[in-house]
DNA sequence: AAATCGTGGTT
DNA sequence: TAACCAAGATT
């Protein structure tokens, strides 16, 4: 006979192994009445979406140190914020953050919304983040179900249908335990047992505090769930990219546009990836083509990017982007494909000098 | 509503 | 090493 799940159990596992994170308040300094910081609950949860923990530490630091209110990052600059964003992916989050700051500020005096419904209407605010702002920031007992909810909640029941088919089902098993009492330090403890404890690959479940309330393993069948449907395989695709320096060190990039892949974001001129014919340089110069191509895998597809390389006279007037002066330029800025485009152009333009 | 959208760590 | 995976949103 098994027990059933009880979130007082977990919330007592939570009171004792919560995970330090910056933007968390430790449920004891909860329990004394200390507050969540919206703003940087908020933050925290963009950056999370589909994004480890461990990649985000850095990114949340320099971004609060930089803006430490809403009112701060609203005010920032387009360019400054795609660039401390670049390298951590998904850019599109980089550009509704910046909406959802000046919505804030514009349209709600500078306020977070308290409730899932009015979050859900800010940009990059979706079921998910709504309903965890509402949760952790206000503690509001919103279903918060997230991929580590899932898995949870998939193992708790021995559910088998595979996701995306599972999601309702499995929302309305996490919605089931959903408490009245501790709804945000909840919410965090479901995802922290995710975390560390119901993993995806082998489950601690000697150490889980829904061990004996747990279904699947009961059934030995924990390491199989959630089920989800097959992936498609990668295609490969192909491109170019033209790495132009001029002799006092200036280098030709230019700004993707809002739309699409690295929407926003800094990159050389080049190719699409998309098979159409290579395009002409963005400018005359004598082009040496790198032997060595840049490789890089997205979501859907790995790409091989053909690098050329040139150096340009003082007086070079490029068709394409902008030259930008070495002491503006940051690789920093870039998004991880065009660091390795950068790289390999490093290695033959210092070579060359 | 299936496709699109990044990256780095783990297995 | 190739596949899998992460506190999903948008269209």
């Amino acid at each position: 006979m098994r027990d059933t799940a009880d979130p007082l159990d977990l919330l007592h596992w939570y009171d004792a192994n919560a995970r330090d994170l910056p933007w968390r308040v430790s449920p004891r300094a909860r329990a004394s009445g200390v507050m969540p910081d919206p703003y940087r609950i908020w933050l925290s949860e963009v950056m999370l979406q589909q994004t480890t923990v461990a990649a985000v530490r850095t990114y949340f630091e320099r971004f609060t140190t930089l803006w430490p209110s809403v009112t701060d990052l609203a005010a920032a600059e387009d360019a400054k914020v795609m660039g401390e964003w670049a390298g951590l992916g998904y850019y599109a989050r980089a550009r509704n953050l910046l909406k959802c700051a000046r919505a804030v500020v514009a349209d709600h005096g500078g306020i977070f919304p308290v409730t899932r419904e009015g979050l859900l209407g800010l940009p990059g605010i979706g079921p998910y983040t709504a309903a965890a702002i509402s949760a952790i920031a206000f503690d509001r007992p919103e279903v918060v179900v997230d991929g580590n909810v899932e898995r949870v909640m998939a193992r708790l029941h021995d559910i088998h249908t595979p996701l995306p088919t599972a999601k309702p089902e499995l929302t309305r098993a996490a919605a089931a335990l959903t408490p009245e009492t501790r709804p945000g330090d909840y919410a965090q403890a479901v995802m922290d047992l995710g975390a560390t404890i119901c993993t995806p690959k082998s489950p601690a479940c000697g150490i889980c505090p829904w061990l004996r309330a747990c279904a699947a393993r009961a059934t030995g069948t924990q390491a199989e769930l959630p089920r989800k449907l097959a992936k498609k395989q990668k295609p490969t695709r192909f491109g170019i990219a033209y790495v132009a320096r001029r002799h006092d060190g200036a280098l030709l990039l230019e700004r993707r546009p809002d739309k699409g892949l690295l929407g926003g974001m800094l990159g050389w001129p080049g190719s699409d990836w998309n098979g159409a014919p290579a395009p002409a340089p963005p400018l005359e110069a004598p082009w040496q083509m790198l032997d060595e191509e840049a490789r890089h895998t997205f979501t859907h597809f790995h790409l091989r990017l053909r690098v050329a390389v040139a150096h340009v006279g003082k007086d070079a007037t490029p068709e394409l982007g902008e030259f930008m002066p070495k002491h503006a330029f940051r690789r920093s800025d870039l998004p991880t494909v065009m660091r390795k485009v950068f790289d390999l152009a490093q290695g033959t333009l210092t070579d060359r000098a």
